[in-house]
DNA sequence: CGACGCTTGTTATGATATAACCATAACCAC
DNA sequence: GTGGTTATGGTTATATCATAACAAGCGTCG
């Protein structure tokens, strides 16, 4: 168990996740983390204290979270930075990879994946209205279609988004039962 | 003769959804307030006094436009409004399907189709990092396939965008010569 | 006319993001 | 180690994006 987290305080299941129902135990963040610090090593770029407290509350959860939820929770926890600094983490979180920026809620999740990790197929994001789970799956075929697209009208492609905003299998259960 | 083509005349290299950046006549910002004013009315819809000016300053640039630009903008002109009256008119102008908001940029712009302006197919959108221009293809086959990509991860989508950064024609031709 | 609904004004605040400048930490060549 | 270099983070201030709550105006239609 890591020593940031106090297991009496309120988890973050309230939220069902999506991607699969597993309820976030202590563990399974910890391996996220320890993938995440792998990721960074393998890159060299450093892991550093703030980044990984940083990237311990993005994963924390299977929803997405804004950048002044986690500057609260990392209040919270003791933890006091600005605001600046908050997104200085995230710029290296997502530069290394171990996270996305989901633009329609202009927050972030982290990236649950362990095959694509940057150069190889990419995904498209999922969000769940009701329960705020983000999930991800291939969108390799989609993409090269929309830089197709593109360059039919003579546009010249470099990032491209593609999220979808819907209900997540556990909650479109949910409402099929209602 | 194609109305894509007038190699006679003054615009020879207007083609698909990429005309000059701010090269409008007033001219065809009056076509353009005039099919919007349309589309309300079709809709039984108000097309204030507010609603036109935020949509001309809007459909003024080929670019994108922030909801704090168009309030300097009307500023300028004398009519100073509340942040919250712009949004309110940009949320009409977005119900009635005459602008788009840019997720990516968090900005709005004029839709210049005359097509497909109801219920028909849906447009993906693609954003000129260089000159901001912003313009739509269609993209019906691609959000079917998104559709069907959510579906397989048993995720029910309601709303689905498709946003691409990179270079427009003009902008690629001037890179490709430097 | 007057009731009703839609639109806008007014005031205040919340939420997201970055600029500018400086101090410190890590890294590295010597 | 020393000093140069770059990456990282602190501090302060500000820019940008967006909405809540309530009051007032206006259009229209019985």
């Amino acid at each position: 168990m890591s020593e940031t987290q106090a297991p009496s305080k309120a988890d973050a299941n309230q939220r069902s996740p999506f991607p699969n129902p597993d309820q976030q135990t202590a563990k399974k963040l910890a391996q996220t983390v320890e993938r995440a610090a792998k990721v960074f090593a393998d890159k060299s770029l450093r892991f550093t204290k703030l980044r990984q407290q940083v990237f311990e509350e993005i994963a924390a959860t299977h929803a997405s979270i804004g950048a002044y939820e986690i500057l609260a929770r990392l209040g919270e926890k003791g933890t006091r930075v600005a605001p600046i600094s908050i997104y200085r983490a995230i710029d290296a979180l997502l530069d290394a990879g171990v996270i996305h920026r989901l633009e329609s809620k202009n927050a972030f999740f982290a990236c649950r994946r362990t095959d694509h990790t940057v150069k190889g197929r990419r995904p498209i994001f999922l969000s769940c209205e009701k329960c705020g789970a983000v999930g991800e799956v291939d969108g390799q075929h989609i993409f090269d279609l929309i830089g197709e697209a593109a360059k039919e009208a003579k546009f010249t492609p470099r990032i491209k988004f593609v999220e979808v905003q819907g209900l997540c299998p556990r909650c479109t259960t949910a409402a099929e039962k209602a």
